[in-house]
DNA sequence: GAGCACTGC
């Protein structure tokens, strides 16, 4: 997107923008806004006082200021000229045929005098959308730092402005030219989130009245009477939610089963039943309770069922021998229908499933969008019923022409709404794809806010992303002191999973990060992407949530209405199916080329998953599931590491292993490196991997000191590691001990035979071996002859040994194997003789 | 010698 795009500045502050011309280079005009002020003070910068007598030094420094003032003069006349050229061009691609007027002869008979054009140079740095060239991909998303051209200028020059719109009479800055980013508004929309979410309870019974959905209650109700499926458009306001699962109560559906509603996430999940419970005036866990993963809070009373997606999932497969299917619920909500997990996309079709089974059972599917067609489409032309939201009105903003680098625009944008709208009437949100950029940002800001000093409100600083320690997070929710603003500095965390309070003006960069997988090699990467109309609207909605807001989109409405896509590519499609090949097959779906997806993730990326399960005796010749297939089903994780807990009784080291894919399962967030400690960190980390053990068998050690320290949280700050993943590996590995202990493999320890232990990893992680490539630079796997390297955080990265296997190859800077650990090559033909011949491994 | 959007069982 926003490539062909051309744009030029005036001096008037009236950029235009015009669809690109047939033809034309990539190359991309930018004048450059340069304030006389700065072209001083470089000048003066360059008259060094050598051995020269103070008079000669007096000349020097007058011919040079003469001379800077000739360069500078000369500069800007080829700037303005370029830029009447611009102009003109554009207004005559605008306009072609049409009689210009007066001052626009004008300008081209100007023009014409001139006679040439001028050679422009300056490049957009906007990174380059994902089009199945992952290396070009992630180039694009790499650039975006290094400005081939850095001008503080562009950035100073931003700022000033805005201050000087709002200070006129003591304005220190001298400008010649001005501009700023220039924003049109074109539409005023509706959006929002849920309002009534935090209301005391008194007001309850009277705001409830109040919503929108209660206006649509017997329409609704009938609606759902008379159709077996219901797809219901509320956009997040509307209260269905909470809502609708107690109309269903009142209607009488409870006396027939429960009625369950599920979310993608826990917090949802825990926070709206925690609601409903508050509205009905009973206690959370008893008529109405959620479940989620380590926390199941419902009772033999439960009637109104709130559950994540997965947990779901997860009661289908010990539902399965039960007849009829689902039995205990009469309706199940599926909302959030639009985000398209993994897992709504596979209840999807087991429900579809379960309606026609079941005549009596009723299913809705809430989304908050309106591809509302397709999922109507899917079950069969399901009726749909469209609920507005109370919320309130979102003034959008554009950019009249697309910015060249989004980061320097979303900071200045930001600055000057501080500057020009009064503080304390609402804090400002800015959307950006990750931690690196946000950190950049927050750099940018506080300099320019250093700058200026007192002269303008105070401005708090919040940057928000999942990694970021829980303390520091907390801050974002601390409300704004009086007079003072707060500038929410975050990534896509805030577009749905948590809201902040006192938001008016949202600033969104049109970015996202977005995990993309190469089911061929079985190489992931994140790769910075336009993000879809669905979710710009969703982050223009986080403005509208107490008040008016306003949504400053920095790329233009011809993008946002031609170039972004409608929805989001649903997961399935750029995820590994290891683990849904898996589910649905416990499940009991043999033709999963033929499984009923409302859309079919690749046939390579099935083929490949079935592949695997099939090398890990997960699954027989003919696809159907293994004795083994079924145990490894029942871990919640990835199949080779089911499978290495599986192989672990064999080496007595289930005790071991269960630690490992506790922390492998929590990803790779385990330590961190805070700024300006990064060696105190990395010699910690180095200390779990002393013997050169391989970074599995360090990440046990780092679990068992944690533990042998009381699972303290001190011990997890001296050491460098984030408690936070250190307490949720914990949970996950309480989960896994009373899964093995239901599939029988007893918990033993070995410690002390390190080769068992990774024996046993190795039976689950042999398709990810590698061997140092004869010349000594870099690995090669086994299977795929995909050229890596050791990721320069393992211990490993400078030992070198001449066999590994690896947790998983990542494609960021290069390929990269993470989590490794050396191998003997025998071991290969020990644990998969069906997979690996004696040449491969070369004994 | 590098860099990790966000979920979930």
């Amino acid at each position: 997107m926003l490539e062909g795009r051309r744009i030029s500045y005036e001096d008037d502050g009236a950029p235009t923008d015009c669809p690109p011309k047939a033809g034309e280079t990539r190359t991309r005009r930018r004048t450059l806004m340069m304030g006389i002020r700065e072209t001083h003070s470089k000048s003066e910068q360059q008259t060094q006082p050598d051995e020269k007598s103070p008079e000669k030094q007096q000349i020097d420094v007058e011919t040079l200021r003469k001379r800077s003032r000739q360069e500078y003069l000369m500069m800007r006349e080829k700037k303005k000229l370029e830029q009447l050229i611009n102009d003109v061009e554009d207004q005559e691609y605008l306009f072609q045929g049409v009689d210009l007027t007066s001052e626009q002869r004008l300008k081209r008979q100007i023009c014409d005098l001139v006679g040439k054009k001028i050679d422009c140079s300056k490049e957009y740095r906007i990174p380059e959308s994902y089009d199945g060239n992952r290396r070009k991909g992630f180039d694009a998303a790499l650039q975006r730092y290094t400005d081939p051209d850095p001008d503080p200028a562009w950035e100073e020059h931003q700022f000033g402005k805005a201050i000087m719109k709002h200070q006129k009479k003591n304005c220190d800055y001298e400008f010649v030219f001005e501009h700023q980013i220039d924003s049109v508004k074109t539409e005023l929309i509706d959006s929002g989130d849920r309002i009534e979410e935090e209301s005391p309870l008194p007001e309850l019974e009277n705001e409830k009245k109040n919503l929108p959905i209660y206006a649509y209650k017997e329409q609704l109700m009938k609606a759902v009477d008379d159709h077996q499926v219901l797809v219901i458009v509320g956009e997040t306001g509307s209260g269905k939610t909470i809502q609708i699962p107690q109309f269903l109560d009142e209607a009488g559906y409870t006396r027939r089963g429960m009625i369950g509603c599920t979310q993608p996430r826990r917090v949802a999940a825990m926070s709206v039943a925690a609601r409903v419970a508050r509205e009905k005036g009973v206690k959370l866990g008893n008529e109405v309770g959620y479940s989620i993963r380590f926390e199941d809070r419902t009772s033999q009373k439960t009637v109104l069922k709130y559950m994540t997606d997965g947990r779901l999932l997860h009661e289908f497969r010990q539902q399965l021998r039960k007849e009829p299917i689902l039995a205990s619920y009469s309706v199940i909500m599926v909302d959030e229908a639009h985000e398209r997990t993994v897992n709504t996309d596979i209840l999807f079709s087991l429900l579809k499933d379960v309606t026609r089974a079941r005549p009596d059972f009723k299913l809705i599917i809430s989304s908050a969008t309106l591809d509302a067609i397709k999922f109507s489409d899917y079950f069969d032309s399901a009726p749909i019923f469209t609920i507005p939201g109370r919320k309130f009105p979102v003034e959008i903003l554009y950019t009249r022409a697309p910015e060249p680098d989004y980061l320097a625009a979303a900071v200045a944008t930001a600055l000057q709404i501080h500057a020009t709208e009064e503080a304390g009437d609402g804090d400002i949100l800015v959307f950006l794809t990750g931690q690196e950029e946000i950190e950049a940002a927050e750099v940018i800001v506080s300099e320019k806010i250093r700058k200026v000093g007192t002269k303008m409100a105070e401005l708090i600083i919040c940057p928000i992303y999942a990694n970021l320690p829980s303390e520091v997070q907390a801050r974002v929710f601390d409300p704004t002191p009086k007079g003072a603003r707060k500038l929410v500095l975050a990534t896509n965390i805030a577009e749905t999973s948590l809201t902040i309070d006192g938001i008016k003006y949202v600033v969104d960069c049109g970015f996202a990060k977005m995990k993309s997988y190469s089911p061929r090699v079985g190489m992931e990467s994140l790769v910075v992407e336009p993000i879809t109309r669905a979710s710009a609207n969703q982050r223009a909605g986080r403005s509208g949530r107490t008040g008016p807001g306003k949504c400053f989109r920095l790329y233009t409405a011809y993008t946002f209405a031609n170039e972004l896509d409608e929805n989001i590519v649903p997961e399935i499609q750029r995820t590994n199916l290891g683990n849904v090949v898996l589910t649905l097959k416990s499940l009991g779906v043999d033709d999963l080329l033929h499984f009923d997806f409302m859309d079919p993730p690749p046939a390579e990326a099935l083929v490949k998953a079935l592949e695997l399960l099939y090398a890990l005796g997960a699954l027989n010749k003919r696809g159907e599931l293994t004795r083994v297939g079924e145990v490894m089903s029942e871990f919640p994780l990835d199949p080779m590491l089911s499978k290495m807990i599986v192989a672990s009784e064999k080496y007595g080291c289930c005790d071991e292993i269960i630690s490992i894919s506790c922390m492998l399962s929590v990803g790779n967030s385990i330590f961190c490196r805070p700024k300006g400690k990064e060696i105190l960190a990395d010699n910690a980390r180095r200390s779990f991997h002393m013997g050169d053990v391989g970074d599995h068998i360090a990440l046990l050690n780092v679990y068992n000191f944690w533990k042998d320290n009381n699972f303290s949280s001190q011990w997890c700050y001296e050491n460098y590691v984030q408690g936070r993943s250190m307490r949720r590996a914990r949970d996950i590995r309480d989960q896994l001990e009373r899964l093995v202990a239901r599939a029988g493999i007893p918990l033993l320890s070995n410690v002390n035979d390190l080769d068992a232990i990774k024996k046993a990893i190795a039976s689950g992680f042999f398709p990810h071996s590698a061997r140092l490539q004869k010349h000594g630079d870099g690995y090669v796997t086994v299977k795929h002859k995909q050229n890596a390297c050791i990721h320069p955080s393992s211990g490993l990265a400078e030992v070198c040994p001449r066999w590994v296997m690896y947790h998983e190859l990542v494609l960021t800077t290069k390929e990269f194997m993470r989590q490794v650990t050396q191998l003997k090559p025998e071991w290969l033909l020990e644990v998969a003789p069906h997979y690996y011949k004696v040449e491969e491994v070369g004994i």
